[in-house]
DNA sequence: GTTCTAGAAC
DNA sequence: GTTCTAGAAC
């Protein structure tokens, strides 16, 4: 194997040499044939790389035919793939035809190509699904532009209609790949195949694929009537899946022995567009069935053990779908065959979970009716603390997918969330959510935390970790049931909007111009006012009424959001900023007004350079919490914070020196900042700039008035505070050197020195991680 | 935070 | 005369 090996193919290419024995271990059965292979894979299977591997030690010439850039390095048609395949097997060279070709349409024009010169064979990289969507998320420069957060939902979206080759189909072999090493062993086989050899028939290195298909889901789905459109008849389950894609689809879903009789499904599924878009009866009849799709609260970011987590989700479906009747409850991961989905799965079945009323999908929540025909009129969203977009995973889809009405309308009703609480928002009839998918009311729910990196991190307490969860799921069901309530309300003629709301219906794409006191219709009533405005003239039923807090449709965030205000309202007098001193707060609060400025952005934290740096570099690690202005603001539950800024600073810090290995860093706070925000100093400890003029700029960042972050996060920890060194004295100190502490009669006599001093720093800066250096490097020790 | 500038220091 | 600081204004 791997000896280059000459003769002349049957397409007539001259070739040199006369070895033409068999060099696979699989052997060659024909003498010189040109082969064609079909590669079969989702994106981020690693097509494209199989076939560089394969080409850069090609003993036989290989073309790769890619979709994605055969228009001059542009996508370009499945026939101009033909055309330049047919080409490239007349020119005597084999070919890869790198495109997913997942099902057997898309490959069978390229079999075609195959003939008694040619062999068409097919390469199945049947990876993970999670790996590829992992391979696809990841990527930057993707030929096809298939990368970042679209790719998981279309690369999940491939697989579920994955239909892996035959022999049939008129592939003289098929190599299945389901890991890596298979992936190696077909790259060898293939690269290793001279000009005359050729690759034995038949299938090679599949294993055992067959996919637990739920008997009684597929029966369910076999027996839905499939209408002939949507429009017709929108109101099933599973209205959307076209017959040819139900055996297909099934594989998705996760309940065993599901079989929900068509009679139920039919009757029981909330009725798409006829509810949600106005129609004459507006409202949901008595036999509709709410049905809420909601994702695993706290198992991903949050990192929940998912043995606990799942327990827990068995528990509370199970208890409120013994309470509450006419609800059913759908669990959806993203991934199929998720560690979740299949612990749930089987604990349900233990557990005998009414299988009418609890599945579990893979697939994308915020696509569940376009892209597998489920009809959930209620989904929930694994919110962040500050019900904010972003941040990836469910939440950031979910804010993505319905627009940023849903941010608007969400801020209208609550500014934050605590773990173990839920809040519900409705979407407007235009959202993107409503329309497309049928989606009236969004959940946002937030669960306990064992990610140190993010707020209320609890430290792996499971006890309080789930009872916070139980909590968690008991608010977003009870959320879940109020909807129900309300509608039911509704449809009886007692639900009542603001009277000023039915002409004036909140438009939220601009209500975020509108100052809160002129908001003229009252939270919670704008969606409705839209829905029912044959009960406009009706009066206002009590029992419905917004609480003060601005409210209605759950309880349980009442109570929470009411505190946070009141909070806020018995604050003491807080330090009055000057405008200049709001910059950053500014930037904080809306970031993406200052793009230009912002190095990183997410939830908690922006990344920016200092605007008058006073050292090589100098970036600062703002949090974006409102309200925490400055170091003595920061409380223990601001720990998680502090740890966050830290350890983005110190991730940008490692960044800085691997472009300069001589920098040294030093991360702290300002005992007394000038700019509102609290704000985390990353600089360089050269301390050479122009900007650093004076002796307040010096001892800010070489006096105790700076305080090492290491320092601030233990002490908040121990303390609940930090205790911050707030003497005016320390900023008009005389200016010493803050390696060999020599004084210096003035600024510039200062920074001439410090351009040379190397002493080694003081002891104290050397411990506790207060420096950061490049690994290798010696802190000032020459 | 910066800029400006009067006046002290050299 | 030039350099530097420090306080006021923003």
């Amino acid at each position: 194997m791997g000896v280059p090996i000459f003769g002349t193919n049957l397409l007539g290419k001259e070739m040199e040499g006369e070895d033409c024995h068999q060099s696979s271990k699989e052997g060659r059965d024909d003498g010189g044939k040109g082969i064609l292979v079909i590669l079969v894979g989702a994106p981020g299977s690693g097509k494209t790389t199989f076939c560089d591997h394969v080409m850069k030690n090609a003993h036989r010439p290989w073309t790769r035919i890619c979709q994605d850039t055969i228009a001059n390095g542009k996508a370009g048609t499945k026939a101009q793939c033909l055309k330049s395949a047919s080409e490239a097997l007349k020119d005597g060279k084999s070919a890869f035809i790198d495109r997913c070709n997942l099902d057997r349409e898309q490959r069978a024009d390229f079999v075609k190509l195959g003939g008694s010169k040619v062999d068409v064979q097919a390469v199945v990289l049947d990876l993970p699904a999670r790996l590829c969507i992992s391979r696809s998320v990841k990527r930057t420069g993707h030929e096809g532009n298939l990368q970042g957060g679209k790719a998981a939902a279309v690369v999940n979206r491939m697989l579920q209609k994955k239909e892996l080759p035959k022999l049939s189909e008129g592939f003289s072999r098929i190599t299945f790949c389901q890991n890596e090493t298979d992936v190696q062993g077909a790259v060898n086989m293939y690269s290793a195949l001279g000009p005359l050899d050729n690759l034995s028939s038949g299938c090679f290195g599949q294993k055992n694929t067959d996919a637990k298909v739920q008997l009684g889901i597929m029966k369910f789905l076999k027996k839905v009537e499939v209408p002939d459109s949507r429009v017709s008849d929108p109101n099933s389950f599973a209205d959307s899946i076209p017959k040819q894609e139900v055996e297909k689809d099934v594989s998705c879903l996760g309940t065993e022995n599901s079989s929900i009789p068509v009679s139920n499904v039919d009757k029981n599924f909330t009725k798409g567009k006829d509810v949600m878009g106005g129609s004459s009866h507006g409202a949901v009849t008595a036999n509709d069935i709410q049905t809420l799709a909601f994702p695993s609260i706290s198992t991903a970011d949050f990192q929940f053990n998912h043995e606990n987590a799942s327990d827990i989700i068995i528990e509370k479906v199970d208890e409120f779908l013994s309470k509450v009747e006419n609800v059913r409850l759908v669990l959806v991961d993203l991934i199929p065959g998720s560690h979740m989905l299949s612990l749930v799965r089987a604990k349900a079945a233990q557990k005998h979970i009414d299988s009418k009323r609890f599945f579990t999908v893979a697939g994308d929540i915020t696509r569940l009716y376009t892209e597998s025909g489920f009809r959930c009129n209620v989904i929930a969203n694994a919110a962040n603390w500050r019900l904010r977009p972003g941040g990836g995973g469910v939440n950031a889809a979910i804010f993505s997918a319905a627009g940023q009405a849903l941010e608007i309308a969400t801020k209208k009703r609550a500014e934050t969330l605590s773990p173990g609480s839920s809040v519900v928002v409705p979407l407007l009839p235009n959202s993107p959510l409503y329309e497309r998918e049928g989606v009236t009311h969004v959940i946002h729910v937030l669960g306990p935390n064992m990610n140190p990196q993010r707020p209320n991190c609890l430290k792996n307490d499971y006890i309080k970790g789930c009872k916070i969860l139980r909590e968690a799921y008991s608010s977003l069901f009870e959320s879940f049931a109020s909807i129900e309530r309300t509608q039911s309300i509704q449809k009886e003629g007692r639900w009542i909007c603001a009277s000023d709301s039915h002409d004036n219906p909140v438009d939220y794409s601009c209500s975020d111009q509108c100052p809160e006191g002129e908001q003229k219709v009252k939270r919670g009533d704008c969606f409705e006012s839209e829905r029912n405005k044959k009960y406009k003239a009706l009066p206002l039923e009590p029992v419905l009424k917004d609480s003060e807090c601005g409210n209605s449709n759950s309880h349980t965030v009442t109570s929470e959001v009411c505190e946070q205000k009141n909070k806020k309202a018995t604050e003491g007098a807080k330090k009055v900023w000057q405008s200049w001193a709001q910059a950053l707060y500014q930037i904080a609060m809306y970031p993406d007004q200052h793009k230009d400025n912002v190095l990183e952005k997410s939830d908690d934290i922006v990344v920016l350079h200092d605007l008058y740096p006073k050292a090589k570099r100098h970036l600062l690690v703002l949090s974006r919490l409102n309200g925490l202005d400055q170091l003595s603001d920061v409380q223990k539950e601001h720990v998680w914070l502090l740890r966050a800024m830290h350890s983005v600073g110190l991730r940008w810090a490692e960044r800085l020196l691997s472009d300069d290995a001589s920098l040294i860093f030093r991360l702290g706070y300002h005992s007394v900042p000038s700019m509102r925000q609290l704000h985390l100093h990353v600089i360089s400890q050269d301390f050479n700039s122009p900007h650093l003029k004076n002796k307040k700029h010096w001892n800010s960042f070489t006096s105790a008035f700076f305080r090492d972050s290491v320092d601030v996060i233990d002490e908040v920890e121990k303390l609940g505070k930090a205790p911050v060194n707030d003497d005016d004295k320390l900023l008009s100190m005389e200016l010493r050197c803050h390696r060999c502490r020599s004084a210096h009669p003035n600024i510039p006599r200062l920074k001439a020195h410090i351009s040379n001093c190397q002493a080694r720093f003081p002891s104290a800066l050397l411990q506790n991680g207060r420096l950061v250096c490049a690994p290798s490097k010696e802190m000032g020790d020459s």
